[in-house]
DNA sequence: AAAATAGTGTCTCTGAGACATTATTAA
DNA sequence: TTAATAATGTCTCAGAGACACTATTTT
């Protein structure tokens, strides 16, 4: 241990979540308002300290993030990427150990005064470098959805393939084709059909209701030569 | 600031790196001696603290591993995942921000007594989780290398066509067909002739040199359907 | 001339998208 | 019966790989 490493001050650590949901077709991201400084009263992106009392590791404390001050259990989680440097938090050198989070809409809290859902074009501006790693995430999810299932945790527990489909071209912002979408759909190996189960929403054929198979519940599964 | 989080110990931040090359078709993970506690005298990833008086952002702190302790500048370097956990490092809990480097063998210092660079299928039993880290690392690499120009990185500064070819089969395992392998390298646009520069290894026609465009010395080039 | 590898032309086959047709419901 | 959407069959076209042929060097 030389003398400069002794005098140097450590980064400060936390975790960030981008916690994004579909509403309406529309990516949304939820937003806290902070009860501390820095920034106390701005919206910004569920984050907080490791507790390395209780926390197995970050993803853990990304998970308790979204219970304690979210007030959400079970949503897909995946690790981003590290965000650090001397200026993007006022109170000095920082590490920001960000994640991504995707959960339906049926599953958040009602909106208050200090939790807000946001369309992910009209998010206002943003502490620290919040936007960066909003845009990340956007950018991560968007990928993905090329060539897996990561946006089956868009959707509820019980859906219709036509529902997957909108919500993989809401993520992408542009029309699937439906027999190569179901092809993929069916090469994943994936989903299967709800015995019985039909959606019927409307004047015509209702649809067939699947779910994801257990295998893929934590796991995402990828289409070989993409969507 | 309640009193739990006062009392809370943070974690042990430092960033460490799984340098990658390329010796004889075989991809060698660079390995240094510990020179201090814990582990001292194992081998182990190139690895050290954030020096938050000097550093622009943990990349910055990769950067600076690699030039004082390895005695390199100028390889690749991008972010790779964030490990953390209680049990990661004896000295308690720990985040280590990894990155992945890559270098032309070339480049690389002579090995010494405190410097070695292994096959990755030869790697020792390594402290910490630097063998899961090193895992991920190959995982990347051979996954980016399917669709990017991730592997020019290996190359030294000019090389043919067919030793670029050669140096993708290294890193995926499999033979690539010619035709399609240029045909996609010509769709990246990633490549420059050098004029007048061909490479004569031998009885048979020399080969064309090439070089990296000056815009993709620092960015990767992606192939839209993949290598 | 022969051997060896570089580099290119072209055919074939796979697979993704376009289009069309059938199926099933409510009004 | 009509309108609306679900679900599937099938044709076409693009792109990747296989193969073959030409080019250029050393021995």
């Amino acid at each position: 241990m030389n003398q400069s490493h002794e005098s140097r001050t450590p980064p400060i650590v936390s975790v960030d979540v981008v916690l994004l949901t579909l509403v309406e077709q529309v990516l949304h991201a939820v937003l806290l308002r902070r009860a501390q400084a820095p920034f106390a009263g701005v919206w910004a992106l569920p984050g907080g300290y490791i507790h390395t009392n209780e926390d197995a590791d970050a993803q853990a404390s990304a998970a308790r993030v979204l219970r304690e001050k979210v007030g959400i259990a079970g949503a897909y989680l995946e690790q981003l990427a590290t965000f650090s440097g001397p200026a993007r938090d006022p109170r000095g050198w920082s590490v920001a150990i960000a994640y991504c989070a995707l959960l339906p809409v049926q599953q958040l809290p009602a909106e208050h005064a200090d939790i807000s859902v946001i369309p992910v074009t009209a998010l206002p501006q943003l502490p620290f470098d919040h936007r960066a790693i909003v845009d990340a995430a956007l950018e991560r999810v968007r990928n993905k959805s090329l060539y897996s299932s990561l946006p089956v945790h868009l959707c509820g527990e019980r859906f219709t393939l036509p529902q997957l489909q909108q919500v993989y071209e809401s993520i992408l912002g542009e029309p699937l084709n439906k027999v190569s979408f179901r092809r993929k759909m069916d090469e994943m190996e994936l989903l299967q059909a709800v015995p019985g189960a039909m959606h019927s929403g409307g004047a015509h054929r209702p649809a067939q209701l699947y779910r994801v198979k257990p295998a893929f519940r934590q796991t995402l599964a990828l289409a070989p030569r993409g969507l």
